[in-house]
DNA sequence: TGTTCACTTGAACATTTATTCATATGAAAA
DNA sequence: TTTTCATATGAATAAATGTTCAAGTGAACA
Protein backbone atom coordinates (compact mmCIF):
# COMPACT_ATOMS: atom_id res chain seq x y z
CA UNK A 1 0.00 0.00 0.00
CA UNK A 2 1.34 3.40 -0.76
CA UNK A 3 0.93 6.48 1.30
CA UNK A 4 -1.55 9.42 -0.81
CA UNK A 5 -0.47 12.05 1.63
CA UNK A 6 -0.25 15.47 0.72
CA UNK A 7 3.76 15.72 0.29
CA UNK A 8 4.12 13.42 -2.57
CA UNK A 9 7.34 14.09 -2.46
CA UNK A 10 10.27 12.72 -5.48
CA UNK A 11 10.32 15.34 -7.57
CA UNK A 12 13.77 17.05 -8.00
CA UNK A 13 14.22 20.35 -7.88
CA UNK A 14 12.39 21.60 -4.26
CA UNK A 15 13.88 24.68 -4.89
CA UNK A 16 13.96 25.01 -8.31
CA UNK A 17 10.00 24.69 -8.17
CA UNK A 18 9.64 27.24 -4.77
CA UNK A 19 11.33 29.93 -6.95
CA UNK A 20 9.74 29.70 -10.00
CA UNK A 21 6.21 29.32 -8.22
CA UNK A 22 6.61 32.71 -6.35
CA UNK A 23 7.46 34.24 -9.56
CA UNK A 24 4.37 33.02 -11.29
CA UNK A 25 1.25 35.55 -11.56
CA UNK A 26 -2.63 35.32 -10.27
CA UNK A 27 -4.62 32.88 -12.22
CA UNK A 28 -6.90 35.70 -14.01
CA UNK A 29 -3.52 37.77 -15.75
CA UNK A 30 -2.64 34.00 -17.43
CA UNK A 31 -6.44 33.33 -18.80
CA UNK A 32 -6.55 37.32 -19.53
CA UNK A 33 -3.86 36.67 -21.47
CA UNK A 34 -4.31 33.91 -23.43
CA UNK A 35 -8.10 35.08 -24.42
CA UNK A 36 -6.20 37.74 -25.86
CA UNK A 37 -4.59 35.89 -27.88
CA UNK A 38 -7.37 32.94 -28.97
CA UNK A 39 -8.72 36.62 -29.97
CA UNK A 40 -6.37 36.30 -32.79
CA UNK A 41 -5.73 32.84 -33.13
CA UNK A 42 -8.64 32.42 -35.82
CA UNK A 43 -7.87 32.88 -39.43
CA UNK A 44 -11.09 34.59 -40.33
CA UNK A 45 -10.64 37.24 -37.47
CA UNK A 46 -6.80 37.66 -38.34
CA UNK A 47 -8.18 38.77 -42.02
CA UNK A 48 -10.93 40.83 -40.69
CA UNK A 49 -8.46 42.78 -38.67
CA UNK A 50 -5.95 43.02 -41.58
CA UNK A 51 -8.33 44.33 -43.44
CA UNK A 52 -9.42 46.54 -41.02
CA UNK A 53 -6.28 48.27 -40.58
CA UNK A 54 -6.28 49.18 -44.48
CA UNK A 55 -10.07 51.03 -44.35
CA UNK A 56 -13.03 51.45 -42.33
CA UNK A 57 -15.18 48.84 -43.64
CA UNK A 58 -19.43 47.85 -43.67
CA UNK A 59 -20.04 44.05 -43.12
CA UNK A 60 -20.93 43.83 -46.34
CA UNK A 61 -18.40 44.99 -48.08
CA UNK A 62 -15.91 42.54 -45.54
CA UNK A 63 -17.60 39.48 -46.36
CA UNK A 64 -16.62 39.52 -50.02
CA UNK A 65 -13.19 40.63 -48.99
CA UNK A 66 -12.81 37.63 -47.27
CA UNK A 67 -15.17 35.50 -48.80
CA UNK A 68 -17.01 34.56 -46.18
CA UNK A 69 -21.05 34.72 -45.42
CA UNK A 70 -22.37 38.14 -43.51
CA UNK A 71 -23.67 35.73 -41.20
CA UNK A 72 -20.37 34.70 -40.36
CA UNK A 73 -18.74 38.01 -40.55
CA UNK A 74 -20.94 39.22 -38.05
CA UNK A 75 -20.50 36.50 -35.70
CA UNK A 76 -16.87 37.06 -35.51
CA UNK A 77 -17.31 40.43 -35.57
CA UNK A 78 -19.53 40.51 -32.66
CA UNK A 79 -16.68 38.50 -30.40
CA UNK A 80 -14.10 41.51 -31.89
CA UNK A 81 -16.47 44.09 -30.38
CA UNK A 82 -16.72 42.16 -26.73
CA UNK A 83 -13.17 42.12 -26.52
CA UNK A 84 -12.59 45.72 -28.05
CA UNK A 85 -10.52 45.10 -30.90
CA UNK A 86 -12.96 46.75 -33.36
CA UNK A 87 -15.61 49.50 -32.92
CA UNK A 88 -17.98 50.73 -35.39
CA UNK A 89 -20.46 53.46 -36.14
CA UNK A 90 -24.10 53.22 -37.92
CA UNK A 91 -24.85 54.97 -41.33
CA UNK A 92 -28.58 54.79 -42.36
CA UNK A 93 -28.60 50.64 -42.22
CA UNK A 94 -24.57 50.09 -42.34
CA UNK A 95 -21.93 49.33 -39.59
CA UNK A 96 -18.36 50.63 -40.54
CA UNK A 97 -16.19 48.66 -38.96
CA UNK A 98 -12.88 49.85 -38.11
CA UNK A 99 -10.29 49.23 -35.59
CA UNK A 100 -10.54 50.20 -31.74
CA UNK A 101 -7.26 51.36 -31.35
CA UNK A 102 -3.28 50.32 -33.17
CA UNK A 103 -2.44 47.79 -30.42
CA UNK A 104 -3.56 45.05 -32.02
CA UNK A 105 -2.89 45.39 -35.60
CA UNK A 106 0.93 45.93 -34.02
CA UNK A 107 0.74 42.48 -33.32
CA UNK A 108 -0.21 40.93 -36.38
CA UNK A 109 1.77 42.93 -37.99
CA UNK A 110 4.32 41.17 -35.72
CA UNK A 111 3.54 37.92 -36.22
CA UNK A 112 2.56 38.12 -40.15
CA UNK A 113 6.26 39.08 -40.19
CA UNK A 114 7.42 36.54 -38.48
CA UNK A 115 5.21 34.06 -40.84
CA UNK A 116 7.75 35.31 -43.78
CA UNK A 117 10.46 34.12 -42.86
CA UNK B 1 -37.79 35.01 -59.77
CA UNK B 2 -34.65 36.21 -58.99
CA UNK B 3 -31.18 36.07 -61.04
CA UNK B 4 -28.56 34.37 -60.05
CA UNK B 5 -25.52 35.68 -61.30
CA UNK B 6 -22.36 35.59 -60.10
CA UNK B 7 -22.29 39.56 -59.77
CA UNK B 8 -24.84 40.00 -57.18
CA UNK B 9 -23.96 43.57 -56.82
CA UNK B 10 -25.85 45.41 -54.01
CA UNK B 11 -22.30 45.90 -52.32
CA UNK B 12 -21.95 49.51 -51.93
CA UNK B 13 -18.09 50.62 -52.11
CA UNK B 14 -17.17 48.56 -55.04
CA UNK B 15 -13.49 50.53 -55.37
CA UNK B 16 -13.24 50.03 -51.57
CA UNK B 17 -13.52 46.20 -51.13
CA UNK B 18 -11.13 45.92 -54.51
CA UNK B 19 -8.63 48.33 -52.98
CA UNK B 20 -8.08 46.26 -49.75
CA UNK B 21 -8.56 42.96 -51.32
CA UNK B 22 -5.57 44.10 -53.55
CA UNK B 23 -3.77 44.44 -50.14
CA UNK B 24 -4.80 41.39 -48.65
CA UNK B 25 -2.09 38.34 -48.01
CA UNK B 26 -2.35 34.91 -49.16
CA UNK B 27 -4.22 32.37 -47.43
CA UNK B 28 -0.93 30.63 -46.12
CA UNK B 29 -0.40 33.63 -44.22
CA UNK B 30 -3.19 34.37 -41.85
CA UNK B 31 -3.40 30.92 -41.38
CA UNK B 32 0.44 30.78 -40.06
CA UNK B 33 -0.45 33.79 -38.11
CA UNK B 34 -3.24 32.30 -36.33
CA UNK B 35 -1.89 29.30 -35.74
CA UNK B 36 1.11 30.90 -34.23
CA UNK B 37 -1.26 32.76 -31.98
CA UNK B 38 -3.21 30.00 -31.46
CA UNK B 39 -0.78 28.87 -29.32
CA UNK B 40 -0.33 30.89 -26.89
CA UNK B 41 -4.14 31.50 -26.49
CA UNK B 42 -4.40 28.45 -24.26
CA UNK B 43 -4.25 29.61 -20.37
CA UNK B 44 -1.98 26.08 -19.66
CA UNK B 45 0.37 27.04 -22.26
CA UNK B 46 1.01 30.60 -20.98
CA UNK B 47 1.56 29.68 -17.86
CA UNK B 48 4.18 26.42 -19.05
CA UNK B 49 5.75 29.45 -21.11
CA UNK B 50 6.34 32.06 -18.56
CA UNK B 51 7.20 29.57 -16.21
CA UNK B 52 10.24 28.52 -18.74
CA UNK B 53 11.02 32.63 -18.97
CA UNK B 54 12.18 32.28 -15.54
CA UNK B 55 13.82 29.00 -15.27
CA UNK B 56 14.47 25.66 -17.48
CA UNK B 57 13.01 23.21 -15.44
CA UNK B 58 11.77 19.85 -15.79
CA UNK B 59 7.98 18.11 -16.47
CA UNK B 60 7.80 17.24 -13.15
CA UNK B 61 8.78 20.82 -11.57
CA UNK B 62 6.45 22.30 -14.34
CA UNK B 63 3.62 19.88 -13.42
CA UNK B 64 3.94 21.25 -9.54
CA UNK B 65 4.55 24.77 -10.86
CA UNK B 66 0.98 25.39 -12.42
CA UNK B 67 -0.57 22.24 -10.71
CA UNK B 68 -1.52 20.01 -13.46
CA UNK B 69 -0.85 16.46 -14.40
CA UNK B 70 2.42 15.91 -16.07
CA UNK B 71 0.75 13.96 -18.50
CA UNK B 72 -1.31 17.27 -19.27
CA UNK B 73 1.73 19.13 -19.39
CA UNK B 74 3.02 17.03 -21.52
CA UNK B 75 0.59 16.91 -24.22
CA UNK B 76 1.22 20.54 -24.18
CA UNK B 77 4.89 20.62 -24.28
CA UNK B 78 4.35 18.48 -27.36
CA UNK B 79 2.27 20.96 -28.82
CA UNK B 80 4.57 24.03 -28.01
CA UNK B 81 7.69 21.80 -29.38
CA UNK B 82 5.78 21.10 -32.48
CA UNK B 83 5.55 24.90 -33.28
CA UNK B 84 9.35 25.58 -31.79
CA UNK B 85 8.49 27.64 -29.03
CA UNK B 86 10.34 25.16 -26.37
CA UNK B 87 13.69 22.74 -26.50
CA UNK B 88 13.95 20.12 -24.05
CA UNK B 89 17.58 18.54 -23.08
CA UNK B 90 17.92 14.80 -21.84
CA UNK B 91 19.24 14.41 -18.39
CA UNK B 92 18.89 11.12 -17.62
CA UNK B 93 15.53 10.01 -16.87
CA UNK B 94 14.44 13.80 -16.92
CA UNK B 95 13.75 16.24 -19.82
CA UNK B 96 14.73 19.81 -19.03
CA UNK B 97 12.47 22.27 -21.06
CA UNK B 98 13.36 26.33 -21.78
CA UNK B 99 12.35 28.28 -24.47
CA UNK B 100 13.55 28.19 -28.08
CA UNK B 101 13.96 31.40 -28.45
CA UNK B 102 13.51 35.22 -26.60
CA UNK B 103 11.11 36.15 -29.09
CA UNK B 104 7.66 34.00 -27.62
CA UNK B 105 7.91 35.29 -24.00
CA UNK B 106 8.90 38.90 -25.46
CA UNK B 107 5.11 38.60 -26.95
CA UNK B 108 3.53 36.95 -23.40
CA UNK B 109 5.05 39.74 -21.51
CA UNK B 110 3.72 42.48 -23.69
CA UNK B 111 0.37 40.70 -23.38
CA UNK B 112 0.89 40.56 -19.56
CA UNK B 113 1.41 44.01 -19.39
CA UNK B 114 -1.61 44.95 -21.56
CA UNK B 115 -4.01 42.86 -19.08
CA UNK B 116 -2.52 44.23 -15.69
CA UNK B 117 -4.00 47.89 -17.02
C1' DT C 1 -48.28 51.34 -44.32
C1' DG C 2 -45.53 47.63 -46.34
C1' DT C 3 -41.21 46.27 -48.61
C1' DT C 4 -36.37 46.07 -49.04
C1' DC C 5 -31.95 45.85 -47.34
C1' DA C 6 -27.83 45.54 -44.01
C1' DC C 7 -26.95 43.55 -40.22
C1' DT C 8 -27.69 40.70 -36.00
C1' DT C 9 -28.86 36.76 -33.46
C1' DG C 10 -30.13 31.91 -31.93
C1' DA C 11 -30.02 27.15 -32.60
C1' DA C 12 -27.95 23.28 -34.76
C1' DC C 13 -24.13 20.94 -36.44
C1' DA C 14 -19.51 19.58 -37.24
C1' DT C 15 -14.88 20.14 -35.92
C1' DT C 16 -11.25 21.09 -32.91
C1' DT C 17 -9.23 21.01 -28.51
C1' DA C 18 -7.72 20.04 -23.60
C1' DT C 19 -7.61 16.77 -20.13
C1' DT C 20 -7.79 12.19 -18.16
C1' DC C 21 -6.67 7.48 -17.82
C1' DA C 22 -4.13 3.63 -19.11
C1' DT C 23 -0.28 2.06 -21.19
C1' DA C 24 4.35 2.37 -23.38
C1' DT C 25 9.26 3.74 -23.53
C1' DG C 26 13.64 3.99 -21.96
C1' DA C 27 17.16 5.17 -18.53
C1' DA C 28 18.84 4.32 -13.87
C1' DA C 29 19.23 1.61 -9.89
C1' DA C 30 18.60 -2.57 -7.32
C1' DT D 1 17.51 -8.96 -15.22
C1' DT D 2 13.87 -6.86 -12.86
C1' DT D 3 12.04 -2.82 -10.76
C1' DT D 4 11.42 1.97 -10.44
C1' DC D 5 10.79 6.34 -12.08
C1' DA D 6 10.33 10.45 -15.52
C1' DT D 7 8.31 11.20 -19.51
C1' DA D 8 5.67 10.22 -23.73
C1' DT D 9 1.78 8.71 -26.19
C1' DG D 10 -2.95 6.81 -27.74
C1' DA D 11 -7.68 6.53 -27.10
C1' DA D 12 -11.67 8.34 -25.01
C1' DT D 13 -14.37 11.96 -23.19
C1' DA D 14 -16.11 16.43 -22.50
C1' DA D 15 -16.04 21.18 -23.59
C1' DA D 16 -15.35 24.96 -26.65
C1' DT D 17 -15.47 26.90 -31.13
C1' DG D 18 -16.67 28.34 -36.13
C1' DT D 19 -19.98 28.19 -39.69
C1' DT D 20 -24.52 27.68 -41.58
C1' DC D 21 -29.32 28.34 -41.88
C1' DA D 22 -33.40 30.54 -40.56
C1' DA D 23 -35.48 34.10 -38.36
C1' DG D 24 -35.43 38.72 -36.18
C1' DT D 25 -34.29 44.07 -36.03
C1' DG D 26 -34.61 48.37 -37.43
C1' DA D 27 -33.61 52.02 -40.86
C1' DA D 28 -34.68 53.73 -45.56
C1' DC D 29 -37.77 54.24 -49.13
C1' DA D 30 -41.78 53.37 -51.96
Amino acid sequence: MKTNDVCDERCINEDAVREVKEKMLPEEIFSHVSDDFKIIGDPTRVKILFALSKKELCVCDLSRIIGMTESAVSHQLRLLRNRNMVKFRKEGKMAYYSLADSHVIHLIKMGVQHARE
